[in-house]
DNA sequence: GTATGTGAAACCGTTCACAGCA
DNA sequence: TGCTGTGAACGGTTTCACATAC
């Protein structure tokens, strides 16, 4: 079965509303009470875990406890991911340092900068190394997955890079779209995409500039 | 019209790739030259473009240097969006300096923290104030956008103080859904729902935990 | 009675295919 | 001729509605 992968993401969004449920002490879950948490459709909820299983308890709902279980399955959090960052400037020291006070799923164990001066410094006990040691750093360290922390005109390069050093994933914050081979999956973390979204939404419409039509091609606007 | 929410994200992308083409000096850009470097359908570039106007030129194309600005117009990133945000931890001061260096569309005007030792610091040029002068500070300096980079369990509390402050769109970098007021729109930008995804397609379905049906109900699998 | 699991319907976004125009 | 702009077809996701199970 062809699962969505919008339904994938939704996944983890359930997990994170379940915990915050049942750290408030509910035990059990109706994907109504749920579907509010996260402001969705009840029906949304429902299918998207029945691509995976029978979770739930007819006629009572989901035990949270167990649902959370399962998804933590499914999205394989409860191995820790080893992820290499390349760039260790602002965004990859932030992510370096966040994650050293982080309990979660993945663990930092390389970083990786073209820049000599920050060769050699330890940030969230990660030491920086040269991108030259990529290959060798990232199979010794069993890297999977390569973070993309560099300027957008150099992350096509970093990710060559990562590729040749065999990870399988790469988490990607340069706002460009990257080629990869196919068996290297990339997802996009990119902010300003974000930001830039929600310019639009804050400008109305007529303040936009009016854009002349073509010389006279509409007669009669629909 | 209705427009896509994801159409609008798109436009971002095609703004740079079409920066990206301009400074190597290509002029004229077809749809179907724009969308390999997306990696995107023609089709769906040009019904993207078809929201907002009729920017090409029938049998010849785009000009770049003129769509760019046509979409630079759209998302109104000529602008300077004024943001501050909550929250001068790793991420929040990674933002600020990054922010810093960055001739971009935004500036950040404010950074808030909880934390008294926070408070007072410079960081990007930026002094770290306590929330309880968001309120003022956000006014007297026009911050339009707030950020939220928090932990995710005070995420919500500094929603609702960024909102009661007047802020127009909220960018969410903590992993749960806020909860906000019609006219304050969002967006999340959190990676942790990226990452996770990507351990999912990392992780072959054989792999998972084979999950107990309930007791006999399933007689005949289809 | 109540809430899940799931076919069927509705909806929406994508892609096709070609008319329209430079 | 060549490429845009766009109605129509297509495919996939969301939502409805109800049979099913507790």
């Amino acid at each position: 079965m062809k699962i969505p992968s919008i339904a994938i993401a939704r996944l983890s969004v359930y997990a994170r509303n379940l915990e915050l449920l049942d750290q408030k002490g509910v035990e059990v879950v109706s994907s109504v009470r749920l579907a509010d948490a996260c402001g969705i459709n009840p029906a949304q909820i429902r299918k998207d875990l029945a691509y995976f299983g029978q979770f739930g308890v007819r006629g009572v709902g989901y035990y949270a406890k167990e649902l959370i279980l399962e998804i933590r399955n499914i999205l394989n959090l409860d191995k820790k991911w080893r992820l290499g960052v390349v760039g260790a400037g602002n965004l990859g020291s932030a992510l370096l340092r966040h994650a050293q006070f982080v309990d979660g799923s993945y663990t930092f164990v390389a970083a990786f900068d073209r820049k000599p001066k920050r060769i050699g410094a330890k940030i969230g006990g990660i030491e920086v190394s040269p991108i030259e040691a990529m290959n060798d750093i990232v199979k010794k360290m069993g890297a999977e997955i390569g973070v993309i922390a560099v300027k957008p005109d150099w992350a096509q390069e970093a990710a060559d890079l990562l590729v040749a050093a065999g990870v399988r994933g790469i988490l990607n914050f340069a706002p460009i779209q990257l080629q990869c081979p196919a068996h290297v999956f990339t997802e996009n973390a990119d902010f300003s995409l974000r930001l830039e979204a929600l310019y639009y939404k804050l400008t109305p419409a007529r303040s936009r500039r009016k854009r002349h039509m073509k010389s006279g091609s509409v007669i009669a606007p629909k």
